[in-house]
DNA sequence: ACTGAAAATAATCTATC
DNA sequence: GATAGATTATTTTCAGT
């Protein structure tokens, strides 16, 4: 269940997620203590998953970003090889897809010599049957955001769909 | 130019961003001033864009995640219409690819209905010309994380890349 | 669920090396 | 670049409502 006073403390973070509680509190008009139990309820909840930090990938060398369509021969409905896949450092996503390939990947390297280290991974992996890679020429826009305005803030809740399925680390969210 | 120590603060920054900056200085070995120094500068430089709350969407009630890629008559190389299906607040990322289809997007709808609806959205911006929409079974890697083990820190410098075709509006990073 | 007060920490600035 | 020290601000806990 989150409310309009969850939905603006969201907002805020959404923004920036380093702002400090008391500009949270002064903006939301509550006192400092009442957004921390409320930042807490939410990350225990999982509605708060992580905070992290958008680096630019260009700027540290890693100037291509490649689209991975991966076809593999599993069982159907079995994503093992998803979770392979997701292991390999470059691989920032891995969605399971319904269609003709099974895996849709995002990666990023430095150059063509990695792109092809990197296929090179992937082919080691038994079970991996094909990929096509696409070349992103703009990465046009990478958000997290999600528009709390389109969230029924009548049915929003802690139980469904929580860490199910997600292949990353974890460490102290605070 | 990040160095040995920024690789550090950005490791750390990428496991949990709103650890404080004192925990940081623990971490590191340092005095919490200097980490402050370097993390302005990080930011400056533009190497560290955003920090960024991952929410969970699943428990807000957008429970489908979907890839679409989109087929435009534009001019070639123009990317217009990208910024156009940018602006959409379902739309997370839009990338420009090299290939028959000129748009990759993910998006996060709550149910069919609201895709129908974001589908038709598309179709009323001209020069959308058709579209292929792929549900995500499972959402299995989502990452901001870079590999800095694998930028070379001899040439990570702040000049190229930046924000150039970025359409997330901004605030105050701190 | 929230407030307000108190104690503990942290952020930030200046001066200095 | 970095630190140490001073000041201001924030975080956190908790008693009270």
């Amino acid at each position: 269940m989150i409310d309009e006073v969850d939905k603006k403390i969201l907002n805020i973070l959404q923004k920036n997620a380093r702002i400090s509680n008391a500009e949270i509190a002064r903006r939301v008009g509550m006192a400092p203590s009442g957004i921390l139990e409320r930042m807490r309820k939410l990350e225990r909840k999982g509605i708060i998953q992580k905070y992290e930090v958008r680096l630019n990938p260009k700027a540290l060398g890693l100037v291509l970003t490649v689209l991975i369509m991966v076809k593999t021969e599993e069982r159907v409905g079995s994503v093992e090889i998803g979770y392979e896949l997701a292991k390999i450092s470059e691989v920032q996503e891995v969605y399971f897809t319904a269609g003709e390939y099974n895996y849709l990947l995002k990666a990023r390297v430095s150059d063509t010599d990695a792109l092809t280290e990197l296929l090179r991974k992937f082919g080691a992996i038994p079970g991996v049957k094909d990929t096509r890679t696409t070349l992103v020429l703009n990465d046009i826009k990478e958000s997290l955001a999600l528009d709390l305005d389109r969230v029924d803030v009548a049915r929003a809740g802690g139980k469904k769909g929580a860490r199910k399925g997600n292949s990353q680390e974890s460490e102290d969210i605070s």
